[in-house]
RNA sequence: GGGGCAGUAGCUCAAUUGGUUAGAGUCCCGGACUGUCGAUCCGGAGGUUGCGGGUUCGAGUCCCGUCUGCCUCGCCA
C-alpha cells in the first residue's frame, strides 16, 4: 500500500504518528511561508500543512501543487494551533506537517473541479464523468447505490432465493418495448435482442423448481428517455413459486422495512397500504399517486349537468367528466398570467379543451370568468362539494375521463410541488393492486396486455375474458414511493387455456405465440407450478432514497436523452469489415421509406 | 415525431430599445504574504457570442435553418 491512513480516518487520538496519505488536492492556500493542502479521497479530506521546518526541498517542491494533482505525503500528525480548528471536516482537529512529497500525477488544468459550487453544464459533466465522479455527492451516490444494491442481495439470500443469471443475448418478442437489436454473424439476417427484463428465463426457473430466484438484471428498452428513464437500467428481478399476491407484497414489504431503516433510520409500519388501481385513478387520477398530500381529484360533474354553462353541460350529457382539485390558500399565489400557462400545458401537454378555474373571495363567492353562467346557488354547491374556504383556488377539467385522469394528475403534481404541500423528505410506500389486463390501442385497433400477456387475471374476473375484456383486472401490483412506480409484478397463468384466451384476446394466431415464445407455452405443460414475481427499479429506488431528482446522477455511465454516451462517444460507427461479417447493409436516410 | 428552455472567456454568469473596444467572479500564468480552510493583495493572459444563412449603416441581441444538452407529450412498466 502506498499510503498507512484515508484521508476520513486521522483524529486527535492519531497525534505523534507518522503516516502516509495519498489523495488528490482538493484545494490549496498557499501563504508564502506555508501552504495549506486539503488532500482528498473518498473517506474525505485531511489538511496538509508545508513549513520552513518542512526544509527547503519539500518547500519548493509544494509550490508546483496544484488542484486535483495525486500527491503523496509522508509527515506527522499534530494538532492544530488554538483557534485553527476546522468543525466542518472530522479531520478539522488534526493536520498533517509534511515531511516529504511525491507528486504521484500532475493534473492537466481541468475543465472543471469535481466539487466546485457552480455545477457545470450537465453534458461537460458527462464528457468528463472521470471529473464529475470524483466529486463527493456523485460518490455518495454510488455508495449509496451500492449499499442498497448489497441490502436487496443479502435480504433476498437470507430468504432463500437463489441468484441466477440470465442471457442477455435472446430473442425478440411481441409486444412492449422496442428491443435493442444485436445482428448474428453466424446467422445472416438474424438478430438477437437484449432483454427488456428477464420475464421468461425466471418463469423458466420456476417450472425447473428453482421456487425462489433473484437477479440484480440489466434491462434494456429503445424507447425515448425522461428524467427517470434510461435506456439500459438495473432490475432487481425476482419469483417465487406456491405463492399468490400477497406473498409477494409481503416479502417486498419486509425488504423496505429494512431499507427504510438501514438507509434512513425510519420505522415503517406494515403492511404498506393498497389502493386499487380504479381508486387511485378516481382519487388521484393515476396509478402511481405521491401519497405525500392530499388534494384529491373531486367529481362534480352532477352539478356540472345543472349548469347553464355549456362547455361543463355537454361534457356531462355525452357521459364524459367535469372533476378538480382546491388548492387551499393559493388563489393569491396564482395570478392570472400563471394561471393561463396552467392552462396551456394541460391543452398542450394533455389534450385537456381547457382549464376552468375559480377564486374563493371573501364571503364564500366564486370569482373567475366563466362565474357569470352559473347561478349562485350552482356556484354555492361547487364550493360545498369542494369544501371551498376563502383564499382558495379551485381548477376544474371537463372531459373525457382519462384527459380529467392525466390533466388534474399534473397539476396536483405541479401545484403539490409548488405549494409545498410535502416535506420533498418524507418517504411514503404504498401498493396499487388490480391493474386492468389490457388497454386498447386504437392507432392498431387491438387489446395490448398492460403488463406482459402472462399475467393472470382475477379469480373473479377470469369469465370477462369472453365477455368484457376491459373489465376484467389482473393480478398485478406496483409498489409506488412517492409518486414514483418504483417496481411491479404479476402472478402469472399456469393454466394453458387461460393463457390461450388471453393470447387471442391480444390478437395472437397460435402458431404466432408458438413460433415467439413457444419454449415457455412448452415448458408450461410440463409441470408449472403456480408462480409470481417483482421487479424492483434498482435506479429508482437510489434516486428516491438519495433525494434525488434525476435518473442520470443515480448511474455511473448514464445515457443523454438521444442514448448518447457523451464520455465513450457510443453509439458510434464501425468499420465496413465489421459490416460485412454481419451481412449488413446502412441505408441512406433517403431510403429508408422503402 | 410534437411543444418548451438553454448554448457568450477553461468554468459559472452579465451585457438596457439593435449602437463605442463583449464585462465580472473563478480557473490559469507571474509576484507578495508564517495559520489558512470560498485565504488575502498586486499584475497578466484568455472570446469564431454553438454552427450556417438572412435583415440592417450596424447583430451576442431580430428572422430562418441546423447541431448539442435538459424538461415534457407521444412512446415506455
Amino acid at each position: 500500500m502506498l499510503r498507512t491512513h484515508t484521508c476520513g480516518q486521522l483524529r486527535a487520538e492519531n497525534v505523534g504518528e507518522k503516516v502516509t496519505l495519498c489523495g488528490w488536492v482538493d484545494s490549496y492556500r498557499d501563504h508564502g511561508g506555508g501552504l495549506f493542502v486539503d488532500l482528498r479521497d473518498r473517506y474525505g479530506k485531511t489538511q496538509v500543512v508545508f513549513s520552513p521546518e518542512s526544509g527547503a526541498e519539500v518547500q519548493g517542491q509544494s509550490r508546483a501543487i496544484r488542484n486535483e494533482d495525486v500527491i503523496k505525503v509522508i509527515g506527522r500528525i499534530d494538532l492544530r494551533p488554538e483557534g485553527t480548528v476546522n468543525s466542518k471536516l472530522p479531520t478539522g482537529e488534526i493536520e498533517i506537517r509534511v515531511e516529504s512529497i511525491e507528486i504521484l500525477n500532475k493534473c492537466k488544468t481541468p475543465p472543471f473541479f469535481p466539487n466546485q459550487q457552480d455545477q457545470p453544464n450537465e453534458d461537460l459533466r458527462l464528457a468528463n464523468r472521470f471529473l464529475d465522479l470524483r466529486g463527493n455527492k456523485m460518490q455518495e451516490t454510488l455508495v449509496l447505490r451500492s449499499r442498497i444494491i448489497k441490502l436487496m442481495r443479502d435480504y433476498f439470500e437470507k430468504h432463500d432465493f437463489i441468484d441466477v443469471e440470465t442471457p442477455i443475448l435472446g430473442r425478440s418478442t411481441p409486444e412492449g418495448a422496442r428491443d435493442y437489436l444485436v445482428p448474428s454473424r453466424v446467422h445472416h439476417g438474424t438478430f438477437y435482442a437484449l432483454p427488456q427484463s428477464p420475464q421468461l428465463y425466471k418463469q423458466i426457473m420456476m417450472i425447473a423448481g428453482y421456487d425462489r430466484y433473484v437477479q440484480v438484471a440489466r434491462c434494456f428498452r429503445d424507447e425515448d428517455l425522461r428524467a427517470d428513464r434510461q435506456p439500459e437500467f438495473t432490475q432487481l428481478d425476482m419469483e417465487m413459486s406456491f405463492v399468490e399476491m400477497d406473498d409477494i407484497i409481503g416479502m417486498i414489504d419486509g425488504l423496505v422495512e429494512i431499507s427504510a431503516k438501514e438507509i434512513h433510520g425510519q420505522e415503517v409500519k406494515l403492511p404498506l397500504p393498497r389502493m386499487t388501481y380504479a381508486e387511485a385513478l378516481e382519487r388521484f387520477g393515476h396509478d402511481a399517486p405521491d401519497l405525500r398530500f392530499g388534494m384529491e381529484l373531486i367529481d362534480c360533474t352532477d352539478l356540472a349537468a345543472e349548469a347553464e354553462f355549456r362547455v361543463f353541460k355537454s361534457v356531462a350529457d355525452a357521459g364524459n367528466k367535469v372533476r378538480g382539485i382546491i388548492a387551499k390558500g393559493a388563489a393569491s399565489k396564482y395570478s392570472r398570467r400563471l394561471i393561463d400557462n396552467m392552462t396551456k400545458f394541460v391543452q398542450e401537454d394533455f389534450g385537456a379543451k381547457g382549464l376552468a378555474w375559480f377564486k374563493v373571495e371573501e364571503g364564500m363567492k366564486l370569482s373567475s370568468p366563466i362565474a357569470k353562467n352559473f347561478s349562485d346557488e350552482l356556484l354555492a354547491k361547487f364550493a360545498e362539494r369542494f369544501d371551498a374556504e376563502p383564499g382558495d383556488l379551485i381548477l376544474m377539467v371537463a372531459d373525457k375521463y382519462e384527459v380529467t385522469c392525466k390533466a388534474l394528475y399534473a397539476l396536483r403534481k405541479k401545484l403539490g410541488a409548488e405549494l409545498e404541500l410535502y416535506d420533498p423528505k418524507e418517504m411514503h410506500y404504498s401498493w396499487i393492486t388490480e391493474f386492468p389486463m389490457f388497454d386498447y390501442d386504437e392507432d392498431e385497433d387491438r387489446w395490448n396486455a398492460m403488463h406482459h400477456p402472462f399475467t393472470a387475471p382475477l379469480p373473479e374476473d377470469i369469465e370477462k375474458l369472453d365477455t368484457a375484456p376491459h373489465e376484467c383486472r389482473a393480478i398485478a401490483y406496483d409498489l409506488v414511493i412517492n409518486g414514483s412506480e418504483a417496481g411491479g409484478g404479476t402472478i402469472r397463468i399456469h393454466d394453458s387455456e387461460v393463457q390461450e384466451k388471453v393470447f387471442g384476446l391480444l390478437g395472437m394466431e397460435k402458431e404466432e405465440a408458438q413460433e415467439k415464445f413457444g419454449f415457455l407455452l412448452d415448458a408450461l405443460q410440463y409441470g408449472a407450478p403456480p408462480h409470481g414475481g417483482i421487479a424492483l427499479g434498482i435506479d429508482r429506488w437510489v434516486m428516491l432514497f438519495g433525494g434525488l431528482d434525476n435518473i442520470r446522477d443515480c448511474i455511473a455511465f448514464p445515457k443523454t436523452q438521444k442514448a448518447a454516451d457523451l464520455m465513450t462517444k457510443a453509439p458510434g460507427s464501425v468499420d465496413r469489415k465489421q459490416l460485412e461479417e454481419l451481412a449488413l447493409k446502412v441505408m441512406r436516410l433517403d431510403e429508408k421509406r422503402v
